[in-house]
RNA sequence: GGUCUGGUAGUUCAGCUGGUUAGAAUGCCUGCCUGUCACGCAGGAGGUCGCGGGUUCGAGUCCCGUCCAGACCGCCA
C-alpha cells in the first residue's frame, strides 16, 4: 500500500502519529514562509502543512513545484491546527510533511476541480475523468451505488433470482429503433441490442424461475432528451403465479424500501388512479401530483352563450391557479404565448380574476356577466385572490396543453419541490393506441400485455377502447416505471399478433419461440421494469439524468470523450460483408 | 424531421440602435507575504469574436449558409 490512511478519516484523536497520505494536489497555497497543500482523494481533504526553517528545506523546494491535480504520496506527522477549520471534518488537523513524492505531474487542467466548477457542460463531458474527481458526480455515482445496492438487498430477499440475458439478440419490428450488430460469420445479418430483456424473461416465467430481476442495459435507437439516453439501465423484473394486485404491493414495497433506506423517508402507501382520470384531471398519463391544481370542465355553464370560440370547442376546461388574481397584463400575455407554442399548440388562453374585493374580471367580459362567471368560480371552488386560466378546443389536445400550463404554473408557485416525493400508481392503460403514420394499432406498452377480460369483446368493434392490465409507477411527474399482466396462451397471443397487423407466418417468424413456448405449460405472470437512472436522478433531486450515468452520451448520441460512434477500418468492413455508401 | 437558445481570453461570461486599441472575473506566469483554507497584495502574458459567404466607408454586432452544444416537439413496443 502506498498509503496508511486516505484524505477524510484522520481526526484529532490521531495527534502525534505518523501517517502516509497519497492523493491529488487540490490546491497549494504559499504564503513565503508557511506552505499548506490541500490533498484530496476520493474520502475528502486533508490538509499538509510545510514550515520554512522547520520543514526539510528539500522537501519545501519540492512543494513549491506543485501544480493542480499533481498527485502526490507524503509522510507526516498528524498534528493539531493553530487555526482549525469546522467547515471541513479533518479541519482540526494538518499533516506536518517530511517527505514528497511527486508520482505523478498533471497538466493545469482546463476547469476546475470544484463543486461548483466553471467548466462548461461540453468541456466535462470531453474530460469526463476530471469531471468524475468533482464531489457532486462523484456523490451521484455513489448514490446510483446505493441503489443498485438497495435494490439487490429487497428484491432478494423477496427471493427474486438475479439471471443474465443475453445482449446479441434478433431485431423485431415493433417498439423502438434497435441497434444492430452485424455478424462476421454470417455476412449479410444482424444482431440486434436488447429494448428491454421482455421475451427472455417471460420464457424464464416458462422455465419456472418463478420471480426474476436483473439491473440490465437496455438500448434504443431513437433521439435523446434530458432524461434519455440511447444506452440506459432498467430494474428488470417479473414474477409467476401472480395478479396486478401482487405486483403493485411487492414494487410498492421496492419503492419504499430505496426511499426509507437510501432517503432515510418513510413514504406513505402509494395512491392509485386510472388512466382515464389522469387524462381528465391532469391532462397526462404521468401526472406530478405534488400539488393539486386539478382540471374543471366547463362545457355546461360556458357554452351556449355566444362565444364562438367556447361554442365550436369539444371541450372547455381550466384549472384554478391560487392566489394569482395579482398576475399582470404582462404576465398573463406570457402565459398566453407559452401555451400557444407550437409544442403546446392552444390557439388562446381565456382567464377570469376573482379579485380580492371579490368582483370578477375575465377577458371575456363580452359574453359572460358576473353572475356566470360567479358559477364557473364556484365548480372551481375558487376564493377571492384566485386566477381561473381556462382553454379550449379538440379535447384529448386541450387537456394535454392544460397539463403543460398547470406544470407552469406549479413551477411558478414554488408547488415542485425537489425534496418532496409524491408516487402514484397510473392503472388502466389503454391496449393499443392508434399510429397516425401507419394507419394502424401499436401496442402502447407491449404485444405481450394482456386486455382486460371484460374489454375483450371491444378487439373488433372498438380496440382503442379495450383496457390492459397494465400500469406504470410515476414520482413527481416522471414516469419511473411500468409493467403489465402478460399473455400467457398462444391463442390470445396470436390474436394480439393479428390485431397488430402482424400476418401468421411474420408472428411466428419473429416470436415463434415465444408462441411455442406458451404452449409448454406457461405459467400466468407479469412483471414490470424500472428506468434506473431516472430513478437515480429523481433521488438526487437532479432533472438530468447524465450525471448519474459514469460516461454518458450528448444530446445527438455521441461520446464525446471516445469520440463515438465513429467509422471502421476497410478491413473491418470487408470481413462483416457491409459496404458503406455516405 | 422540426422549433427555440447559445458559440467572444485556458474557463465562465459582458460587449447597447454597426463606429477609436474587444472588456470583467477566474485560471496561468513572476514577485512579496508567519496560520491560510474561495488566502491576500503588486505586476505580467493570454483573442482567427465557431467556420464560410454577403450587405456596408466600416461587422463580435445585420443577413444567408454551415458546424458544434443545450432544451423541447415528433419519435421513445
Amino acid at each position: 500500500m502506498l498509503r496508511t490512511h486516505t484524505c477524510g478519516e484522520l481526526r484529532i484523536s490521531d495527534v502525534n502519529k505518523q501517517v502516509t497520505l497519497t492523493g491529488w494536489v487540490q490546491r497549494p497555497r504559499d504564503k513565503g514562509s508557511l506552505l499548506w497543500i490541500d490533498l484530496r482523494d476520493r474520502y475528502g481533504v486533508t490538509q499538509l502543512f510545510l514550515e520554512e526553517g522547520k520543514s526539510d528545506a528539500a522537501v519545501i523546494l519540492n512543494a513549491r513545484k506543485l501544480g493542480r491535480e499533481f498527485v502526490i504520496q507524503v509522510t507526516g506527522i498528524v498534528s493539531e491546527r493553530v487555526s482549525k477549520n469546522d467547515k471541513m471534518p479533518t479541519g482540526d488537523i494538518e499533516i506536518k510533511i517530511s517527505s514528497l513524492l511527486i508520482l505523478n505531474e498533471s497538466k493545469t487542467p482546463p476547469f476546475t476541480i470544484e463543486d461548483n466548477t466553471d467548466g462548461g457542460d461540453d468541456l466535462r463531458m470531453k474530460y469526463r475523468y476530471l469531471d468524475l474527481r468533482r464531489n457532486p458526480v462523484r456523490e451521484s455515482l455513489q448514490l446510483r451505488h446505493k441503489m443498485a445496492q438497495q435494490t439487490r438487498a429487497y428484491l432478494d430477499s423477496q427471493n427474486f433470482i438475479e439471471v443474465e440475458t443475453p445482449v446479441l439478440i434478433k431485431s423485431t419490428p415493433e417498439g423502438a429503433r434497435d441497434f444492430v450488430v452485424p455478424s462476421r460469420m454470417h455476412n449479410g445479418e444482424f444482431y440486434a441490442l436488447p429494448q428491454s430483456p421482455q421475451t427472455f424473461k417471460q420464457l424464464l416465467m416458462v422455465s419456472g424461475f418463478d420471480r426474476y430481476y436483473q439491473i440490465v442495459k437496455c438500448f434504443r435507437d431513437e433521439d435523446l432528451r434530458a432524461d434519455r439516453q440511447p444506452e440506459f439501465t432498467q430494474i428488470d423484473c417479473e414474477m409467476s403465479f401472480i395478479e396486478q394486485e401482487d405486483i403493485l404491493s411487492t414494487f410498492e414495497g421496492l419503492v419504499r424500501h430505496l426511499f426509507k433506506n437510501v432517503k432515510g423517508l418513510d413514504i406513505p402507501s402509494v395512491p392509485r388512479m386510472t388512466y382515464h382520470d389522469a387524462m381528465t384531471r391532469y391532462g397526462s398519463d404521468k401526472p406530478d401530483t405534488r400539488f393539486d391544481m386539478t382540471f374543471v370542465e366547463l362545457n355546461d355553464v360556458a357554452k351556449g352563450k355566444g362565444f364562438v370560440v367556447f361554442d365550436d370547442a369539444q371541450l372547455v376546461v381550466g384549472i384554478c391557479a391560487k392566489g394569482c388574481a395579482t398576475y399582470t397584463r404582462k404576465q398573463l400575455d406570457e402565459l398566453t404565448e407559452f401555451v400557444k407554442k407550437p409544442q403546446i399548440g392552444a390557439k388562446g388562453l381565456i382567464y377570469v380574476r376573482y379579485e380580492a374585493a371579490g368582483t370578477l374580471k375575465s377577458s371575456v367580459d363580452k359574453f359572460y356577466d358576473e353572475e356566470e362567471l360567479n358559477s364557473w368560480a364556484k365548480k372551481f371552488h375558487a376564493e377571492p385572490g384566485d386566477l381561473l386560466l381556462i382553454l379550449s378546443g379538440e379535447a384529448e389536445k386541450t387537456r394535454k396543453a392544460l397539463g403543460e400550463l398547470r406544470l407552469l404554473i406549479g413551477t411558478q408557485l414554488g408547488l415542485r419541490d425537489k425534496n418532496k416525493f409524491s408516487p402514484l400508481w397510473v392503472l388502466d392503460f389503454p391496449l393499443l393506441e392508434w399510429n397516425e403514420e401507419t394507419q394502424r394499432y401499436h401496442a402502447m406498452h407491449h404485444p405481450f400485455t394482456s386486455p382486460k377480460r371484460e374489454d375483450m369483446h371491444l378487439l373488433e368493434t372498438d380496440p382503442g377502447k379495450v383496457r390492459a392490465n397494465a400500469y406504470d409507477l410515476v414520482i413527481n411527474g416522471t414516469e419511473v416505471g411500468g409493467g403489465s399482466i402478460r399473455i400467457h396462451d398462444r391463442p390470445t397471443q396470436s390474436l394480439m399478433f393479428t390485431h397488430l397487423g402482424f400476418s401468421e407466418e411474420e408472428a411466428k417468424k419473429q416470436f415463434g419461440f415465444l408462441l411455442d413456448a406458451f404452449e409448454f405449460g406457461a405459467p400466468p405472470h407479469g412483471g414490470i421494469a424500472f428506468g434506473f437512472d431516472r430513478l437515480c436522478s429523481l433521488f438526487g433531486g437532479a432533472d438530468s439524468i447524465r450525471d448519474f450515468i459514469a460516461f454518458p452520451k450528448n444530446n445527438a448520441g455521441r461520446d464525446v470523450m471516445i469520440d463515438s460512434p465513429s467509422t471502421i477500418s476497410q478491413e473491418q468492413l470487408k470481413e462483416l460483408g457491409i459496404e458503406v455508401r455516405i
